[in-house]
RNA sequence: UGGGGCGUCGUCAAGUGGUAAGACACAGGAUUUUGGUUCCUGCAUUCGGAGGUUCGAAUCCUCCCGCCCCAGCCA
């Protein structure tokens, strides 16, 4: 008996399981399916989708295929399977046996399409898309059978074996289920079920040149798999009558039902895979795995944790509703799940050298610093510090305003595990004027960072030894459109004229504390007070440092300058 | 007056006739060698609107309004 208690939040898919469960309606089992079509890479969105099924699976004690929905050879590559089994394992499902494919079943399905023409209920159409569509009627009025549509048995029968076997050119002949030209669901009239594409196939390669339709060959898979609870998405509501409607003509020992939900959309970006496919084929981002895009593989490079997205299917909740979830939500899960096991480290990303003028030139010396405050386990690390360092231009302000606590000419503040400096002097450029270096002095007795008199200090900054630092280039990413809703509909414009283009901010001159030299791969640091930052899965070549910014902390300080200049003219 | 869906806090979302969960966001405050974390506090007298049924309605009924999906030989 499986356990249906504390699984997680409610939602009305997991109510009618449980219901149909304890009312034993599908002989206590519970099958579901993850079913990817095999065109493009898999995004936050279908993670909602993968949560959910293989999750209720889990829930239930039952199972969750994993089937390629390849019907269409045109879009299909046995490439994208890979990356999607891939996705899915690394997101913490796995699926029994072998992967399942729609194409698994032609054989099946073109017996049971020949089983309805035989029963009357399926006819070979020979008119044209266009005449299809003209005959199809419209939103309001009804449609017009086709003169093919009363072609005897036999004939549909030969004609669709000669489909089969060749015999005709692409379009030349489609098969249709016999319903209602005049249904008020547009789906009812008389949808195709097969159509003719002499393509080679990523699987069957030139077997077949008819592909049944998803109509046709989703809800016959389903039932061949004997999944109990076939879950879509909301735009699939319309076709749920046809889906029960092929369900009800066949004789098939299982039956499925579909049951839909509302598709996840977030803010600032964008989930629907005919724009993403067109973001990564126009060049507007480095490739799937572009630490910006929503996809899978993009939010892995950038270091976010499978647990993260999790958790935040978990939040979202399912529902009928269509709805847009801010994309902070998502962030705060990333945090939640990296603050506890996030290694902490120093790093400077834009470096303001600073000379500690009574700080002996030649003296280096050895700090202790804390690797987890969360986390006392995880232990400590030396850290070098000597005369000469750097520290983050933001953290040094000449004219500071009263909210800023930092450093600024005169004033005291203390560097994490070292030591509390005060600002003498500020050096600059004679021809730009830009600052380039600050005169600062410490005092020794603050040693690690504590006064022996007690007296405060309102900041401590990271910091890094100049003599000792590692090189390294960062990338910071930030939302990839500047627009909230970039598909919201503007006079000629469309959702790429939205690409926010500081999306990608390249620091290519960053100095991070030694120890970073030997970062792990596949591990999220903590840099501390900037945020999470990973090492970039494809630039590992050479000694060359690549890091990419998961996500920044929460940031106040921020908030406040942010608040203060829109206030200022 | 085609059909199918959906409308509960800024954003998600529980709730299914007994008197509006939770999360994120936001705003205060406490602690803090990360302006991080953590911890308190506040944040829908009201559930798209109007009527009605009922002792009692977000939940039932009626009407209205708004939004989404469907006219691929895509999925």
């Amino acid at each position: 008996m499986a356990e249906t208690d504390n699984q997680g939040p409610p939602n009305f898919i997991k109510t009618i399981i449980e219901e149909d469960f304890k009312a034993d309606r599908h002989g206590g089992r519970v099958v579901t399916r993850f079913p990817p079509e095999p065109n493009g890479y898999l995004h936050i969105g279908h993670a909602k989708s993968i949560c959910l099924n293989f999750g209720l699976a889990r829930i239930f004690g039952g199972q969750c295929n994993l089937r390629f929905d390849d019907t269409n050879p045109t879009k299909e590559e046995t490439a994208y399977v890979e990356a999607i089994k891939t996705d899915v394992r690394w997101l913490g499902f796995d699926w029994p046996g072998e992967a399942h494919f729609t194409s698994d079943y032609f054989e099946q399905l073109y017996n049971l399409a020949l089983r309805l023409i035989k029963d009357g209920k399926a006819y070979v159409d020979s008119l044209s898309a266009d005449e299809i569509r003209e005959h199809r009627g419209t939103l309001t009025e009804p449609g017009r059978e086709s003169p093919f549509r009363n072609r005897s048995v036999e004939e549909n029968v030969t004609l669709f074996r000669q489909m089969r076997d060749g015999a005709f050119a692409d379009g030349q002949h489609v098969l249709r289920a016999k319903i209602d030209m005049a249904h008020p669901n547009l789906l009812m009239r008389d949808p195709t079920l097969y159509r003719i594409r002499k393509a080679a196939h990523h699987r069957t390669g030139d077997t077949w040149c008819i592909y049944p339709m998803y109509d046709f060959a989703h809800c016959l898979s389903d039932a061949i798999e004997c999944v109990t609870h076939s879950i879509c998405t909301l735009e699939f509501e319309n076709n749920r009558a046809l889906y029960d409607w092929i369900l009800d003509q066949l004789d098939l020992p299982c039956r499925p039902r579909q049951y839909e939900f509302a598709r996840l959309n977030l803010n600032f970006t964008v989930l629907s895979k005919r724009k993403l496919i067109q973001l990564v084929e126009e060049g507007h981002v480095s490739g799937w795995d572009d630490p910006r895009l929503p996809t899978l593989s993009g939010l892995r490079r950038r270091g976010c944790p499978p647990a993260a997205i999790r958790n935040f299917c978990d939040r979202i909740g399912v529902a009928k509703a269509n709805s847009v979830v801010d994309i902070a939500l998502l962030e705060h899960a990333i945090r939640e799940d990296l603050n506890p096991v996030a290694p902490r480290m120093m790093g400077v990303l834009r470096p303001l050298k600073v000379v500690i003028e009574n700080h002996p030139a030649d003296q280096v010396e050895m700090l202790t610093a804390i690797n987890n405050p969360e986390d006392p386990a995880a232990g400590t690390r030396e850290v070098p510090f000597s005369r000469e360092i750097y520290i983050e231009q933001d953290d040094f302000m000449e004219d500071p305003p009263k909210k800023f606590f930092r450093l600024a000419p005169g004033r005291e503040v203390r560097l994490r595990y070292a030591y509390f400096i005060t600002c003498k002097e500020v050096v600059k450029d004679p021809a730009t004027g830009k600052i380039v270096e600050l005169r600062c002095t410490y005092d020794p007795a603050t040693r690690g960072g504590d006064a022996p008199d007690g007296r405060k200090v309102k900041a401590t900054l990271h910091w890094v030894s100049a003599a000792h630092a590692a090189p390294a280039e960062v990338r910071l990413y930030d939302r990839l459109f500047s627009k909230p809703d970039p598909d919201e509909k503007v006079e000629g414009r469309t959702f790429k004229d939205f690409l926010n283009p500081e999306s990608l901010e390249i620091l290519p001159d960053c100095r991070l504390e030694p120890a970073l030299a030997h970062a792990v791969p596949d591990t999220v640091y903590q840099f501390e007070r900037l945020g999470y930052f990973c090492l970039d899965s494809r630039e590992t070549a050479g000694t060359r440092l690549v890091f990419n910014r998961t996500v920044t902390l929460k940031d106040t300080w921020a908030r406040i300058a942010q608040q203060s200049s829109r206030k200022a003219p």
